[in-house]
DNA sequence: TGCCATGTGGAAAGTTTTTTTCAGAACAGG
DNA sequence: CCTGTTCTGAAAAAAACTTTCCACATGGCA
């Protein structure tokens, strides 16, 4: 091997733009289940990848080994370089980096925010929150706050792609009374609201309660007063050790709920895709779609 | 191989007394230098014994092998159990919902993506892309595609609570024309292009590229062709199963960058911070801040 | 000393793995 | 819609590996 140094992972994300399609998939496989994708004989290998066995000796080759069998010994020197290293503590996330960058820290924060967010979903309410959601004889309705008015937009654009009917309150707090004139009994407002807490926020699910409008809202651990106000709301852990607050797992929650609400309606949904599908052909927007 | 359970190791205390004088001589140099001096091809191993490739493979039959390709895979199945550790596999997430509830099906595959996400993230990229995201001599300009738009946005109002002179180009592509003409050597251009991979994307990184820019690119695991031009690029695995892709991943890659350039600039920031949450009480816009 | 049992490795035979070749398929560009 | 390029995998060829066979060496024993 030329970069006597490297490792194979490393190898294949410097090469990784010069790989072919079926190459990537390959390296793809490698990198998610490291390295034990790559420890069998080069048929084998291939049959689990569903590549020819050619792709990948060309591939290997490309990384710079002279051929399968060096690439197979690289891999197991590491693999025995890692168990005799200095008690590797698997708890390293980014697997180079010490444990005390960034990356780990940040890493475990999240982590364990997103365990604790998902332990503690009610799962009826998540289902009942879902049907909400794709229920397409009513109106939906998206806002968020300052921050989170980008988690909204990525509902919305979501939302839109699996059902009609579906508005997006931007963010500008001046128009929402126009919006507030169209709710009708039985709409729902998914509503997003993180610490700290705008009051026009609240002032907007009173006054969108007032009209039978059930209110979805998806806040942080402290909890934003409109849950008091709303039909389901579902807590996020968010602190991070930093000035602001991380919204992955809010965003992981949204994602589930889209997914749920998405599975409610597939026939319709699947349809609709298609339709968006052939809209973006026709207006050559769009490469063709990556592999797979 | 006949006795599942036992250990290579194992095996060789247990037959040792059965062993011939070579078949000795190999038994040792394995468990001197377990399990490497056992990895390499019969021959190799052999010839590093000093023994003929005969004794190795009786010896190994002796063991209770059916020859020496399953002594070695024996040997490598150890060697990743090792590895791999105690697989702490949590079960279910949301604690009382069914395993198969779709909030643990997705909370699975995003915990997995998020796991291959940061195990190939090369920290000194990270921490180079960091530094360009802090870097307030120069002027940093955010885009995103169709999905990702969401994305960027979320990144453009936190690097602005950062640092000044950051710019995000609006979705509509028509206006990006104007965004080159003040793009200068030196700046730095913050993408975001999940598949389908969108050619306007590719152009406005090459146009960058040419005027000097550096282009640091969040991309999924297959890569967007824009990863050929740019400084860094970062690696997300997104899929779930579901007709669309996950971006918790991608997201908590950006929240991680967000962080690291927050800290590379600390002092300036906090007063930074100061101020924004001073504009904020005046325009009166945000109830007093939750508890904590 | 001669005989036999046992251990050992060279080399052939058999098997599997790896590499190469090549023709068709897919694709980008004109 | 065509054309040249690139990519891909079936199959053949080459190489490597593993096993088997067998002759030879060694050492115990009558």
């Amino acid at each position: 091997m030329s970069q006597p140094t490297a490792t194979v992972r490393e190898l294949i994300r410097e090469h990784y733009t010069d790989l072919t399609q079926s190459e990537r998939k390959f390296a793809n496989a490698l990198l998610e289940n490291y390295p034990a994708a790559g420890l069998a004989s080069i048929t084998i290998v291939a049959a689990q990848t569903g590549v020819s066995t050619p792709t990948i000796a060309r591939m290997v080759q490309k990384l710079g080994f002279k051929g399968f069998p060096q690439f197979h010994q690289a891999l197991l020197k590491e693999l025995q370089a890692k168990v005799s290293g200095p008690t590797e503590r698997r708890a390293n996330w980014a697997t180079e980096a010490p444990e005390s960058h960034l990356l780990n820290r940040f890493a475990k924060a999240v982590t364990q925010n997103i365990q604790t967010t998902f332990s503690n979903v009610p799962s009826e309410a998540f289902d009942a929150a879902a049907q909400l959601l794709a229920n397409t004889d009513q109106t939906l309705f998206i806002v968020g706050g300052r921050i989170t008015h980008a988690l909204a937009d990525y509902a919305f654009t979501h939302l839109q792609a699996v059902r009609p009917r579906v508005i997006h309150l931007t963010s500008s707090s001046a128009t929402w009374p126009h919006y507030l004139l169209d709710m009708a009994r039985g709409d729902t407002l998914l509503m997003f609201d993180i610490r700290r807490y705008e009051s026009n926020l609240l002032r907007l699910a009173e006054l969108a309660r007032e009209r039978g409008v059930d209110v979805v809202l998806i806040t942080d651990q402290w909890a934003s007063p409109v849950a008091e106000i709303a039909s389901h709301s579902f807590t996020c852990w968010v602190e991070i050790p930093s000035a602001w607050d991380s919204n992955v797992s809010t965003l992981m929650l949204l994602e589930a709920l889209i997914a749920a609400a998405q599975e409610e309606a597939w026939p319709q949904t699947k349809a609709r895709y298609e339709r968006l599908d052939g809209l973006f052909e026709q207006t050559r927007l769009f490469r063709k779609p990556g592999s797979q």
